[in-house]
DNA sequence: CTATAACCGAGACGGTACGTCCAGTCTTGCG
DNA sequence: CGCAAGACTGGACGTACCGTCTCGGTTATAG
């Protein structure tokens, strides 16, 4: 057993992954997560230097944002309503466990960036094949990157969570889709020149 | 001396805006702010209900997101490109203050509101007028929002912020006023329907 | 209450009193003390540098040897004893409370000569005035300093109780009496020049 | 190598016996043992049931006591006094390592007794030996039960070490043997009677 | 000459205690 | 009364240690 015992690492994590839905991280304490996973501190403390670390890994590992596909309802708008609408519910699922993190994130911009490059991977090709959808159909004029427009549809997302809290109502997305991203969505089909993707 | 000394409230509010600043919300004691500010911490629990609404006070008085008023550089673009560079100014110089505080927010909806309402107050009537002078100058046919363009500026800013830190470099406000404001502005311009004003 | 709480002092030398007789030095835990004296372990940490120091202070302040007063049988012999046996009381009812001292004492000179000047001023009386007794009865042919055979006699105890354990059974302590004190006593009476006193 | 391999034994004990005397018994962990001697504490606890019997295990077997044999000076005074020199320098050359032990040793009362049983012979043979020569030379009368004798030698070298520490200086050792071991040497010797040993 | 069995070093594990730090409350003494 | 100073409870944090356990590797005797 000299090499960390893997199933030690699930146990914590999950018992983490519960407790942060369940109480938040500020009243979450590591004693709370050893008893529940049937662990000791020490253990915890051999693999995360700390609580927020353990949770930034919690945060990589289960966090998969796991949104619905996003399915195909024949219209670039319907496309469009049903990946954000996923993003929504994905955010607003997983918040309590995303919240304490901002400090953290900050605080140690390398983990920021590895939860960047581990979350979105999956939305990112629903997207795409979304927008080729629409061109195929006729609906855009030229091809588009995927990329910006979901880097802006998170921001949406985000923005919203942070400062009026989880409220992704009806009018927030409408407003976001038909306000915000049709109209980029056109612009950047029309143009020849929308390569940059260096929004987000 | 019956009521309480507003010496006291301005030697804590600044007290603890520096400590924000220097150490961050969690690792800022009530402690600290008491020895710094010369105060008792009788003194700060007598005018706060805890840690968090201090904060959120100094927020609402002190953070004026006192960006640059937004010069008249005689095109749109440029008048955009100065506020969003104003605006990434600010955030970027305030980011340590601002970051511990998404999961306070995030729990404490109604601070999150009140902080929302007075924060970007001033950064609005810049918009305002720039895209008034646009509108004037005849770079765009017909009125827009600016809550909405502001909304989504700031969204970009924290987005950015959020998931990369604060590396506000020139391509990333490039790309935000001309692939994504510059769009969208022109578009809600053209049409006669933008009135929701729902986006954050 | 700027000073520090003498009610908080007393409160948490009775519990540690209490849990070393109950359960002793090892098993006793800053925990239990601090939960019993329904104080904080800040409270008892801002007194004493840890337990140790704590275990010491409640010998040094609540140990005072009260061994019974020693009658007057109206022999040497039947004085002697009584004052032994009182001795043997006192230890053997106090044991679980002094053994774990011994490591700090020794790593704590100071320490451990304060324990000794506090402990055993009562029965010197006592050794004094027995011996006094024999005098003026005829019993001794002259004055015996009472420091050395109490001396003698706290050093047969403490080498029981840490050899054997507390054993101090009827046949300990006849030949402690017969076998060693009196013998003592009376060849320093006979001489006439045993003065000195460094024994213990 | 199916037997527990012996150099381990060895090797174990001798970092044991180094550690009580650098550190101490209470601030000496397993874990530092197994480092120091190479081992595993898998190693050690099979041998040993835990930490205190360990270290009995130690006094027993490499606390041989081993004073200076106590030299033939021509006199019994000569004689007690080099034998008493050479036990507290014994004890003082091992203090650190005795020190620590007198919890256990009350704790656990059968290794107490082992560790007791284990601990004196080669000094009570040197004291008889001494005795029969005074016996012979007729500075006494009769015979004395040498373990009489050093047991009260042992109790007032302990009782020294305990509470003032290991401070054998000339006058203790002078007052030791003439005023105590010299005095009931004599008293024995002259006396029918004296055959109890139960002192220590 | 393999095979079985015990040893061994290394070190992870659960549990428990330690000593530190912080939030929020309360007390004392001064002005 | 407000204020500064600071002690207080409660409780979380991260560290250290004990005694148990499991892992491979190595060595000795048995077949």
């Amino acid at each position: 057993m000299a090499p960390l015992d893997p199933a030690r690492d699930r146990a914590i994590l999950d018992a983490t992954m519960e407790l942060l839905s369940e109480v938040g991280y500020d009243r979450m304490s590591v004693d709370q997560i050893a008893k529940r996973a049937r662990a000791s501190k020490a253990t915890i403390y051999r693999r995360w230097a700390g609580k927020p670390e353990l949770v930034v890994d919690v945060i990589c590992r289960r966090f998969d944002m796991d949104a619905p596909p996003g399915e195909d309802t024949g219209t670039l708008r319907g496309d469009l309503a049903s990946i954000f609408r996923g993003l929504c519910e994905a955010v607003e699922r997983k918040h309590t466990l995303i919240i304490g993190l901002s400090s953290t994130l900050v605080s140690n911009q390398e983990l920021a960036r590895t939860l960047r490059a581990h979350m979105p991977t999956r939305n990112l090709g629903d997207v795409r094949a979304l927008l080729d959808r629409a061109v195929a159909r006729g609906e855009l004029p030229g091809p588009v990157d995927a990329g910006r427009v979901f880097a802006v549809a998170e921001a949406l997302v985000w923005h919203r969570m942070i400062f009026t809290g989880p409220a992704f109502d009806e009018p927030f997305a409408a407003e976001s889709v038909d306000g915000v991203l049709m109209p980029l969505v056109s612009a950047w089909a029309a143009s020849t020149v929308g390569q940059a993707t260096d929004v987000g």
